[in-house]
DNA sequence: TTGTCATAATGTATGACAAATGAAATGCGG
DNA sequence: CCGCATTTCATTTGTCATACATTATGACAA
């Protein structure tokens, strides 16, 4: 391991994007804010106009500032970035408030897999429904922890490839990048058994083409699995409904 | 109106990333194609090699191609677009087959904003409820159909961002673009009463902080939304609910 | 208040060189 | 003469430097 994953062979705009774009989630320059002149930052990172124009060129498309001649490049409102671009999250995900990002994106998980899977009931072809039923059969078969992590992840992924609705699709690839952290830490070897089950449980519907017991499957799925996060991690993790029993 | 909506003023690189997008989105060149070298595409579009590589270092932050020395620039499949971008979501919608894509939009938004309402019920704060109860208060004053789509949309994002987690965010940002083509259609006048006391009731459930209530709420006032577009626009936007009851 | 202008920042153009890599050319042993 | 490894070459993207165009801000003056 000699670089920092896959960042430090990068080419300079990346290194520059992700050092802007990381100080901008984090914060570190603050919304209406406009940042250093480009001049400034090629002094600063010492590396020509060329590349932080690309750069900013690039964190523009992501929404996360905008230039004008004259009156700089300022930080827009969170609300207008692609949240859901996997180099926003990355950048999200630096930060020291791991569990609330987590959190929050099991909330939108909880909201659309049990969606996906109906649809996926509607729509999955042959080939779709081998690739779940591969990620079924990988998760049995695991001999190692980050194998059945690695199996579980394309499990979820091909059920959200199966809608057929390329919408889903970026959502599907975000958690690609959160359940692996998640899991890892969230999946205890005790309740492979019962998870196992669950997954063969949607599986089984959306061969069936029942679309209402592939999203009542993934509805119990996600409960379980957000009860873990709740025992291990915190309240955050807590479904709605969940909350709602909780207080009465 | 001398121009083309905002198309025509705009900066170069933006027009050049635009028409290469598009082209790449409406499959003119095919998955894992190379586009032609950045000094043909210069002389192609008549700009210099500094806005070309721009466009392209936009194009490659939305996921649509990668580029390598001496091999090329190639198209990515399209599983890994990030297909919820504003810009990459505009040109599918330049496609021939705009129903279709709305209709898998809606299907996103039936999975995400009943929890999104729920979840507005838990979290929303004085100023979100405002927000919320403005875009009522509009609907019902509205003069025009115009003015009564603007408040209709508002009312919808202001319950996105009340959810108080940004994921849920670039989804409505998404769905302005979208519902304003869709409502302007589909909305016709007479259903104007019942769209507003279905609007009311999300409202209130809201601010009871009813959880439960809320995504009730939102999944009758959503389905018949759909009843209206499959009236109007086609089988196409039926909920999949609809869909098991009409094939039994 | 209004209009003009200087100024500072981004936007665009051009030319040169570096680096990477796929493919052709080459050399060697069989 | 053929097959395989090696080397060389050429093409394309990546980076740098510089110059000029365009635009909007803020100050100044009528």
């Amino acid at each position: 391991m000699f670089q920092t994953s896959n960042a430090l062979r990068r080419s300079v705009h990346s290194q520059v994007t992700d050092r802007v774009g990381s100080s901008i989630v984090r914060g570190e320059i603050g919304v209406g804010e406009t940042l250093p002149p480009e001049m400034q930052i090629c002094e600063m990172m010492d590396v020509s106009r060329t590349v932080v124009r690309e750069a900013i060129r690039t964190l523009t498309g992501k929404g996360l500032i905008e230039s004008r001649p004259k009156s700089g490049t300022r930080v827009r409102p969170p609300e207008q970035w692609n949240q859901l671009d996997p180099d926003v999250l990355r950048w999200h995900l630096e930060t020291a408030e791991i569990d609330r990002y987590l959190a929050k994106l099991f909330q939108l998980r909880s909201a659309v897999e049990p969606a996906a899977a109906a649809l996926a009931a509607i729509h999955a072809g042959e080939h779709d429904i081998a690739r779940i039923r591969a990620g079924c059969d990988g998760m049995d078969a695991a001999a190692t922890n980050e194998d059945f992590v690695a199996a579980d992840i394309a499990f979820h992924q091909a059920i959200y490839f199966a809608t057929r609705n390329e919408f889903f699709w970026p959502i599907a690839q975000m958690f690609e990048i959160t359940l692996r952290q998640s899991f890892t830490i969230a999946a205890p070897g005790s309740h492979r058994p019962r998870a196992l089950r669950e997954h063969r449980a949607v599986l089984d519907a959306i061969v069936a083409g029942d679309a209402e017991a592939a999203r009542e499957a993934t509805v119990v799925l996600l409960a379980h699995s957000a009860d873990d996060l709740v025992r291990i991690r915190g309240r955050e993790f807590e479904t709605p409904a969940a909350r709602d029993k909780r207080k009465r």
